[in-house]
DNA sequence: TTGACAAATAAGAAAAATTATTATTTAATA
DNA sequence: TATTAAATAATAATTTTTCTTATTTGTCAA
């Protein structure tokens, strides 16, 4: 759903939305159109930065409330994070994630194995599986080399210094 | 880790903990005694409240950090969760994870094909991967029976009337 | 088209969760 | 055993999420 016309996009979201019974308000709307640009798995409050500039009267809430609904009829995602605030992410085609442990960036990439990955039969059995993703976890290149010279110290890179190896 | 005897279990942890230069404190003793009997995904106010049992003196923060240190170091995981509080997991072995949309249940389960998956080349050349683990979202079997009775309404269930769905 | 009704919103408050600050204590080393 | 840096406890402060209530608005059906 993401590179077609805005206007292709704008129908298929009001068409979702009828399906679920959900109404079409002009707040969910500039929601959805903004969210969709969005190239990155923003938070609720940055949802809320961006489309409060088109629509100053917008409150938090709406924008949070707004977004989980989404969540919830498969029109955005939830990013799974370790912690933090709730990240959503726009593309619902699959995908699967690096997670930098460090600095908590989020890096989408595409693999075809991951892809087709099956689903297990108990839990086939037992559970309704709607999306599968796998998430690495790991260092990013940037984080891996700040860690070279700054040693082991993960949280708060910062102002810690290097921890101390005993023996 | 999970089945040794427990004073293995400690011996380890403290073989770990010298390793990565982290102090042997009462307090993280406390904190992983507990947790490596939990086969849940607890937060950290839950085990707040069932390490205070033991040591009435310990304060929240202390849980926290050392919780995160343990994830630092390797000690424990930090479960991917789609927001809420964030969740801690014992269980260092291969497994994956089934999130229930709805009520929120996290299920491990085991899989060789998945823990056979490869890191792909783009990304093993950019990122040191720790580890991997496939995360599935859907409906557990009791939210999927609930969701028939009471219609779509993911969120909220208990408070929210059915949905009507448009035409 | 319009009236009725339920859903959605805004605003503010509250709760929940996380992170920071600082004085004090404590574990590990020499 | 003294030294030193790390860890803790106790607040306090932030950040994030959820709730409450009055009001507004979208949708359906008459």
């Amino acid at each position: 759903m993401q590179n077609e016309p805005d206007s292709d996009c704008l129908d298929r979201f009001i068409q979702h939305c009828r399906e679920f019974g959900l109404k079409i308000t002009p707040q969910r709307c500039a929601v959805y159109k903004e969210i969709v640009r969005t190239k990155s798995h923003p938070t609720a409050d940055e949802m809320f930065q961006i489309v409060k500039k088109e629509y100053p009267n917008i409150s938090y809430d709406t924008v949070n409330r707004t977004l989980l609904t989404f969540a919830e009829v498969g029109l955005v995602d939830v990013v799974p994070t370790k912690g933090g605030p709730r990240r959503f992410d726009p593309d619902m085609d699959n995908h699967h994630h690096f997670h930098c442990i460090r600095c908590g960036k989020i890096v989408d990439f595409l693999s075809e194995e991951f892809d087709n990955l099956g689903i297990p039969g108990p839990i086939q059995d037992e559970f309704t599986v709607f999306t599968k993703r796998v998430v690495m976890n790991g260092l990013c290149s940037k984080c891996r080399k700040d860690m070279r010279k700054q040693g082991l110290k993960l949280r708060d890179a910062k102002k810690t210094k290097q921890i101390r190896r005993i023996k």
